[in-house]
DNA sequence: CTCATGAAATTCGTATACGAAATACGAAAT
DNA sequence: ATTTCGTATTTCGTATACGAATTTCATGAG
């Protein structure tokens, strides 16, 4: 047997589709965030829209606007360099600790996803490749073991996904981002564990950089 | 003239209350938190407990039972692991972007810190040392320019309290901590952020060990 | 005596209600 | 015309109310 519908609370459902807007852009930053009109667009009280609100501004997607009610954080380029930054120390240490812990059904699923990757690429379907960049990674996480990496990833990638959002207008950039995950992988596969972690830290070391010059190639960058 | 009270919401100190009741240990892991027994205590409706708590839920301090309401989550020695893992990752990164971030102010601030905890120690006040270890950390955080870390890490030293609490009672056994502390904020100041990082490495590396030893001598560790 | 069954009591999730605070708008005074 | 003050309206935070689901306890059958 089977547990039966997940059935999520109000609050959940409210949650994330209150992230879900805020990530595509659905709601543009600065935008202010009424309980009531999210209420009656969600058909739900205002309740259940309160407690999510809470939790996105102590997650930092809604800021306090010191008067009344929250409005959509920025999307800053100092929470982006931040990102990259913990990024930076973080997937390395994952791909250390999945590296062992490979089981040849999460090396199939690793490899479809390099495949689903790399083909939706070709179809320029950014918003999947984006969606497949998220599992790419997100599957090394769950293949940590390590849950504080998973849950803090989870977060920091609900404000990558804001950031992206711009630069999905500009698919190709990220050829060689799927020849360095299927470099990854393959190291990782071959239980090559400092290799693939080396091979993962430039590959954070390169993405803000594309992101950078695909989207303002005449500002400084970050 | 100033702005007067702050006046946090209802919610916000509701968490805080539960927050700290959970990390000192005086709900137990395991221990069932009623929504109606914990707004009596406080004196508030169950509006804000249960918002409180729908946050307490995404942070991994309390459970679902999977029946009605929640627990308090057990202190899993398997998490203690995690944070140790993701700390050894990222204090390290924090003191490299910290140290050329330095100023006299900090320094001094810093110094105090290290001062005063190696003072409670001596003085076998286990809580206040405590306290003085996270605002060292917290210190270094907040210095490195990098919200997110503090962020992440002001979570995790949610969960830490929660083992330590445990620790508390063997004093003596942090003498060597804020040797290490000492140290790596000489180096800091100094400019030497390599050396500092590398000094704080091996203090996280060795920070589990104490606490294993100090708490189950014949267990085999984590 | 043990286990199953059902009703009563708890307790949670959500909706609605109410009071307080802030904003918006208009009128009056300079 | 501009500014200032007062009032009306909006909106949030919190309290209370209500329905659904689960637990508990008692009663009865095996």
């Amino acid at each position: 047997m089977e547990a039966i519908s997940p059935s999520k609370s109000l609050v959940d459902k409210t949650y994330g589709a209150l992230l879900d807007a805020i990530c595509t852009g659905e709601f543009r930053p600065g935008q202010r965030l009424g309980q009531d009109e999210i209420a009656e667009r969600l058909k739900v009280s205002r309740q259940p829209v309160n407690s999510a609100i809470a939790m996105l501004r102590a997650q930092r997607f809604v800021i306090d606007t010191g008067r009344r009610g929250v409005e959509v954080a920025p999307v800053d380029a100092k929470l982006f360099e931040s990102i990259y930054q913990v990024r930076g120390a973080i997937e390395p240490l994952a791909v250390e600790l999945a590296t062992p812990r490979l089981s040849p059904g999460s090396i199939t699923r690793g490899r479809e996803i390099v495949a689903r990757g790399t083909r939706l690429m070709h179809a320029n379907d950014a918003r999947g490749v984006l969606q497949a960049d998220i599992d790419f990674h997100t599957l090394i996480y769950e293949l940590s073991g390590n849950e504080i990496i998973t849950d803090m990833m989870q977060l920091n990638w609900g404000h990558l996904r804001r950031s992206m959002g711009e630069v999905l207008r500009f698919p190709g950039m990220t050829l060689q981002v799927w020849k360095e995950h299927k470099a990854i992988f393959k190291a990782m596969s071959e239980g090559s564990a400092s290799v693939a972690a080396d091979l993962m830290r430039q590959h954070i070391v390169n993405a803000p950089r594309r992101v950078a010059s695909g989207t303002a190639p005449a500002e400084s960058s970050l």
